[in-house]
RNA sequence: GGCCACGUGGCGGAGUGGUUACGCAGCGGACUGCAAAUCCGUGUACGCCGGUUCGAUUCCGGCCGUGGCCUCCA
């Protein structure tokens, strides 16, 4: 089948061929900077471009895919946290503590939103011997400069810099708020390479340097997609907010080290998202983690399942904005369990509907795919609306999904020997017509928490209100 | 200020130059002792103002609103 994708170079959905079919098809997406938890708005390219690599391993094979998603692990924000959480150690040890633990929360976080393990999640700094192979190289070819210990990346000698952006260097000349730093040849000349004092993290600096430095952000990328993927790849995704200055230079940098026409055939975008209608930001107070959703009852008084958070994800275009909202996620919630009691005992078939992928191989129209599986739950083919469940990585099971008792004044009581005592009474009340009887005994339960059902074939079963 | 997105019925959310999205909620019905669950049926929508067109929610222009980037935040 046709896969169609919508490239920000282009600006245009375009029909996806790899550039080198014997080499499979090879993603790039930029993963967190490991210095804080991982907030609602970093689960969204993590959630998408992982449905994107679950189809690519449909289409292409699953031994035919790389996806590579790095871990920024040297970087001032982190220096900065690790220096204020704990102020009496030195500051690499601080460093240490700092982006071990919180990697560690990525990757428990990743998981329970039900996302695949990338094929490479390289660390920057395991790479910093690229990135100054890169710098030197940059410099040699007479697009670099070293200035003061600092290497900058020279943009005017970028005939294209800006493509991707769409800006022209004169435009972004004249919105330039910031203060120039005297390294700097041109305002948009960007770092690649930087000093670090003394109690700073430091490496050996590319040649013409003595002293110690760091890499800039955008180098990173470039030599972790490179030593892993290769000069040019088929696809670079990331958030929108990626696309300047981040991806711009990383396109600058790769382009003019390799002597390559582009870095990445196809540059892929996820929209932003919004909380209740607000912008997240610190200074509203209204960051919300992929953790606390999970795993307290912060957002709408209640946890959220992953596989909850991750169908609400879908159920919006990736390039759309999302107003991530506890309304929102109710519906989700109530959805999902809807549908995943449809299939239950059901084993997931081979085969998978033909419109589900169709949807998918449209620029991973999700919400389409999502209408599919409505149409699936009502028609006869129950496993294969289980396939499709498990192909956007939502797994069918009730139990993963457990519904938030309803709140009842006083203790819920969910003893269920007692429970199935006042249910016994109650049929006792039912087998002599005492309906007014057995009215009252389905209204304490009611109060309990507990729905009753009398089914067709004479049993009564129950289950925690929803 | 410059560049760029988005604005669909009560809510969420696709899509299209003229024909049903879909889901949730609501309403009606079947079923039920009454319910619950399930099934069936059901709706007035395309920010505002112009333009192009036989015809625009869909194309073009302007305006308003929201958001993003230009300040190493997905």
């Amino acid at each position: 089948m046709e896969l169609r994708l919508f490239n920000t170079l282009t600006k245009e959905k375009e029909v996806f061929e790899p550039l080198d079919p014997a080499r499979g098809v090879r993603m790039y997406v930029c993963g967190p900077t490991v210095y804080d938890f991982a907030h609602i708005g970093n689960a969204r390219p993590v959630i998408v471009f992982d449905v994107l690599y679950r189809l690519l391993r449909h289409l292409y094979g699953e031994g035919k895919v790389k996806y590579v998603r790095n871990i920024t692990d040297v970087d001032d924000k982190i220096n900065a946290r690790a220096a204020e959480e704990y102020p009496n150690l030195p500051l690499n040890e601080a460093i240490r503590l700092v982006t071990e633990k919180t990697e560690k929360q990525f990757h428990e976080d990743v998981a329970a939103l039900g996302c695949l393990l990338p094929t490479a999640q390289p660390r920057a700094t395991e790479h910093i011997g690229e990135m100054r192979e890169l710098i030197e190289r940059l410099v040699k070819a007479g697009f670099a400069y070293v200035e003061q210990d600092h290497v900058l990346f020279e943009v005017g000698r970028m005939p294209d810099y800006g493509k991707l952006a769409r800006r022209s260097l004169d435009e972004m000349e004249a919105g330039a708020r910031v203060e120039v730093a005297p390294y700097k040849r041109n305002p948009m000349d960007f770092v690649l390479w930087k000093p670090s004092k003394p109690n700073e993290p430091g490496w050996p600096s590319p040649s013409g340097i003595k002293t110690p430095g760091r890499p800039g952000w955008h180098i990173e990328c470039s030599a972790m997609s490179w030593k892993h993927l290769g000069e040019t790849f088929d696809i670079h995704g990331g958030g929108i907010d990626l696309v300047f200055p981040h991806h711009e230079n990383e396109i600058a940098q790769s382009r003019c080290a390799f002597h390559a026409p582009i870095m990445a055939k196809t540059w892929m975008h996820n929209g932003f998202l919004q909380v209740e209608g607000e912008k997240m930001s610190k200074s509203l107070g209204n960051f919300v983690t992929i953790r606390e959703l999970l795993d307290s009852e912060k957002f709408g008084e209640q946890k959220w399942p992953g596989e909850v958070l991750r169908f609400n994800m879908l159920k919006t275009h990736y390039r759309q904005p999302i107003d991530w909202t506890v309304e929102s996620l109710t519906e989700s919630h109530r959805t999902l369990w809807d549908t995943y009691r449809s299939v239950k005992g059901i084993s997931a078939s081979d085969k998978l509907s033909e419109p589900f992928i169709a949807s998918l191989c449209d620029d991973l129209n999700t919400p389409k795919a999502i209408a599919e599986i409505h149409a699936l739950r009502k028609s006869e083919s129950k496993p294969e609306l289980l396939s499709a469940l498990n192909f956007l990585g939502l797994s069918g099971d009730l139990e993963k999904i457990p519904l938030p008792a309803i709140r009842v004044r006083g203790n819920l009581q969910s003893d269920s020997a007692a429970i199935n005592a006042l249910v016994s009474q109650r049929n006792e009340a039912r087998a002599t017509k005492n309906w007014k009887e057995s009215d009252r005994i389905r209204d304490e339960l009611k109060a309990m928490g507990v729905v009753i059902k009398d089914n067709k074939d004479g049993t009564t079963t129950w289950e925690i209100a929803r």
